[in-house]
DNA sequence: TCGGTATCGAGTATCGATGTCACCTCACCG
DNA sequence: CGGTGAGGTGACATCGATACTCGATACCGA
């Protein structure tokens, strides 16, 4: 399902390829676990990247939405982004301590959630359902 | 499982009752929904019950604290909060227009959030898992 | 190449939440 | 009962995350 570039009408959105969109999703490509807007701010500019804070926000923003990048809140209620490996829908298992994530599957969940909203007459449904503890090393670490 | 009150030590909390502690302990019995803690101020001090806003954010985080109220996260990343009638670990079913919540069990979910973390090596445990949708009445007026 | 426009980004505003600290008030005891 | 002091309060300052403004910039199709 494209959406066609060539059609006349209002609405349509063109998405430009800039340099600072480029160089969020490359960072991405490389990261392996959830990191906030500023974090990948910082490390762009690091690097060398410069790019503009707003713009960070902005870029995360519009991947979450095109859903190329997953977030979720911190305990603390801060939005960390990761793309992930699959595009399907998927939960997480994150070690609060370090970050490393699963991507898990949740059949057991999905239908949980479809047969309790069905039985209280909800619709239009979506669902949470993240996984937090100790990954291995960091048990050890502890 | 009391606290000993009598107890010598360095750390006997007291939680002394004050009139502020107890509007806001009523004002939760009264609600049905989760609300923010700007919302609990506004409408105490609505009704004449003249509370400061840092107090009541440190009322409801004590409250949370003692597990005598859930809290959870809109898709915004505020926090919001409501006594519920369960004592028991439990999820829920939250209409995302008018607010109205249904306390859920998920045995399911339980076992889900188990055997996966122990497939991958994590330990100390939690999990979320709400699921968000249109109730009934907000389905028709949609 | 060129112009229109999407995008950028430094500065500034907003917003939820927490820290500060002088003042208050329970809870307890004599 | 009144005094005492540790816990509690709240106006105000501060913070970190995110949104907004608007002139400057850079895509990209013609
Ligand atoms: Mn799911
Ligand atoms: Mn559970
Ligand atoms: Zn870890
Ligand atoms: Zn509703």
């Amino acid at each position: 399902m494209t959406r066609p570039q060539t059609q006349h009408g209002p609405a349509t959105r063109v998405m430009r390829a800039t340099r600072q969109r480029a160089a969020v999703s490359a960072l991405l490509d490389r990261l392996e676990d959830f990191r906030s807007a500023q974090d990948i701010h910082e490390e762009l500019r690091r690097v060398g990247d410069g790019i503009g804070l707003t713009t960070v926000y902005r870029t995360l923003q519009s991947l979450a939405d095109a859903g190329e990048v997953d977030v979720l809140r911190t305990g603390s209620g801060e939005a960390v982004y990761r793309r992930c490996a699959s595009a399907e829908h998927h939960h997480h298992l994150v070690c609060r301590r370090c970050g490393a994530t699963v991507e898990i599957e949740g059949p057991a969940v999905e239908t949980w959630a479809q047969r309790i909203a069905e039985q209280h007459g909800f619709s239009d449904l979506s669902h949470t359902a993240e996984i937090f503890g100790l990954c291995r090393e960091c048990s050890a670490t502890a």
